[in-house]
DNA sequence: GAGTTTGAAACT
DNA sequence: CAGTTTCAAACTC
């Protein structure tokens, strides 16, 4: 049991949890009270942010028709009746027998709890700009740590209730799929449970993640086919293959013939540059493009660097295709153009996806707001001095006659100096942060730090209502504040990290802002 | 888009 | 457990 769970923390795991896993850098910049604990590194935050931002969309997105909510599965456990007979009744006995089992579920379904409800499609809310023809296949996909798009299924027999359907594999429900006589929804969650258990208690690892990371993996993965594969003629080179599909390489546990997916393999090497330009490692490009690159430097170091989510860069699916490489001029990670005759002569995506930030942030951008930190705090210590020196001065004269500030009183203070600095300051962020003429307006007005800063938050309650219902970012960073303020922690240092948590937030808010307006824009522009 | 190939899942 | 069938995705034309 405990094995799925960890199972749902490793990174190559199933698309299930790739989801997952794209809230972790998020979810950990809170902790369980909530608190807003921030990554060390400002691009992990700044990736944190815009995942969050991404989510947050997705999340609201009206879906493409009612549907029940997807993980309906986890959250009742439907009275155990014979709704639909079972194809094969011999099957029944010993699933009757195991009544009181705890079902053995993939990650999805495991959970007692009662999740928020999702809306399917929201695996890969960076690539946005999708084909129909794309999302009717549903292939969109990576084989490595990166999110993995829904698939949608067409199933026509198997009425999505057997693991030939990557939905009900995956442990999801069916919702805008082009399967037939489907029962793999909510209002066949009986029938449902019954496949669920009949194939558990066939396999009772059958839902569980096939690829699992593991320390003693092939060098190059970190990662290794838990099954391995069995493959006769597609020498594990194409997606037929499991080990292949999953971007690693086949394993002493695969018992296929001819393989040619191993480390060192010439025809693997060949085989990555006659299709350079897979999907997998443009929707991985992609990904990264929106993630890594939302600071873009320009360099070709960089541009190399990209594809790196978990894997190491010998990793040949996941690079930058062969073609693009040695042919493309050097460009930031966040132009990724449409690039037309590749998509169509390799099979790619016909679509590719630009980050609205594109051309807005640039890697001084990120050095500069750094330094701007190091001052904010620098000031912090500064004004708390002086507060200091003040009070004292007061306190020595006639203590009878400063009115008594309490607690609270000095820390909207404290916060109302903070984010007067915070105003102060707007303009250097702007400078930092709107390369484009129109940053921080809309509707050609511009836009408030409140305002800004309520966008922001309304995203932060929007996303962070899934993760910690409770949770804003102000409040608990200054309970977190708080709390360390009486654990020991010298005021000073609270202060200065009060004010540059909230200079970063409000970097945040800004940098969200121009991205949205960008979007907003180039999504007019493409209308 | 239709037909073929492929390998996993399901079944015997 | 091995062989066969079923199935849906991947692939080709």
């Amino acid at each position: 049991m405990e094995q799925s769970e960890t199972a749902a923390g490793t990174v190559a795991a199933a698309p299930v949890v790739r989801q997952l896993d794209f809230t972790v850098n998020f979810k950990a910049m809170a902790n369980a009270n909530g608190n807003l604990i921030l990554p060390e590194h400002p691009q992990a935050q700044l990736q944190s942010k815009l995942l969050a931002l991404a989510q947050s969309r997705l999340v609201h997105a009206p879906a493409k028709s009612p549907s029940p909510p997807r993980m309906a599965a986890q959250t009742k456990l439907p009275p155990r009746k014979m709704v639909m007979p079972p194809k094969s009744p011999q099957r029944e006995l010993p699933q009757m027998a195991r009544q009181e089992k705890s079902p053995v579920i993939a990650p999805r379904l495991a959970h007692p709890v009662k999740p928020a409800p999702l809306p399917k499609p929201p695996l890969q809310p960076l690539l946005k700009t999708e084909s129909p023809k794309t999302r009717e296949r549903g292939n969109l996909e990576q084989g490595d740590g990166t999110p993995k798009k829904q698939k949608l299924c067409n199933c026509k027999n198997s009425r999505c209730l057997k693991l030939y359907c990557e939905c009900f594999a995956t442990g999801v429900y069916c919702d805008g799929c082009n399967c037939t006589n489907c029962y793999n929804k909510i209002e066949h969650e009986a029938d449902r449970k019954e496949s669920i258990d009949m194939i558990l208690e066939r396999n009772p690892n059958a839902f569980r993640p096939k690829i699992a990371s593991s320390p003693h993996g092939p060098a190059d993965r970190g990662a290794e086919h838990k099954k391995g594969c069995n493959c006769k003629k597609s020498g594990c080179l194409k997606r037929y293959c499991e080990c292949f599909q999953a971007n690693i390489v086949c394993s002493d546990k695969c018992k296929c013939m001819d393989c040619k997916n191993f480390e060192g393999s010439e025809e693997r090497k060949a085989h990555f540059h006659q299709y350079s330009a897979n999907s997998m490692a443009f929707i991985q490009q992609t990904a990264n493009a929106a993630i890594n690159g939302a600071i873009g430097t320009p360099s070709k170091k960089s541009r190399n660097q990209q594809i790196v989510f978990g894997v190491e860069s010998n990793k040949q699916p996941n690079q930058l295709p062969q073609s693009h490489k040695e042919t493309d001029p050097p460009r930031s990670p966040l132009s990724v153009h449409p690039s037309k005759p590749d998509a169509a002569t390799l099979g790619l995506s016909k679509s590719s996806y630009r980050s609205p930030l594109s051309g807005i942030l640039q890697l001084q951008h990120v050095n500069d707001f750094c330094t701007l930190l190091v001052e904010v705090s620098a000031e912090a210590a500064r004004s708390l001095s002086e507060e200091r020196e003040m009070m004292n001065n007061s306190t020595d004269l006639n203590a009878a006659e400063i009115p008594v500030v309490s607690s609270d009183e000095k820390e909207d203070r404290n916060q109302q100096n903070a984010m007067e600095s915070c105003v102060n300051q707007d303009n250097r962020d702007r400078t930092l942060l709107c390369v484009s003429d129109d940053c921080g307006v809309q509707d050609g007005r511009p836009l408030s730090p409140g305002t800004l800063a309520l966008m922001c938050d309304e995203r932060d309650m929007i996303f962070m209502a899934a993760n910690a219902p409770s949770t804003t970012t102000e409040s608990n960073t200054r309970m977190n504040v708080m709390s360390v303020s009486t654990h020991g922690l010298s005021p000073l240092y609270v202060e200065q990290e009060r004010l540059v948590l909230m200079r970063f937030r409000s970097f945040l808010n800004k940098l969200i802002t121009c991205g949205s307006i960008e979007e907003t824009k180039i999504e007019q522009a493409a209308d």
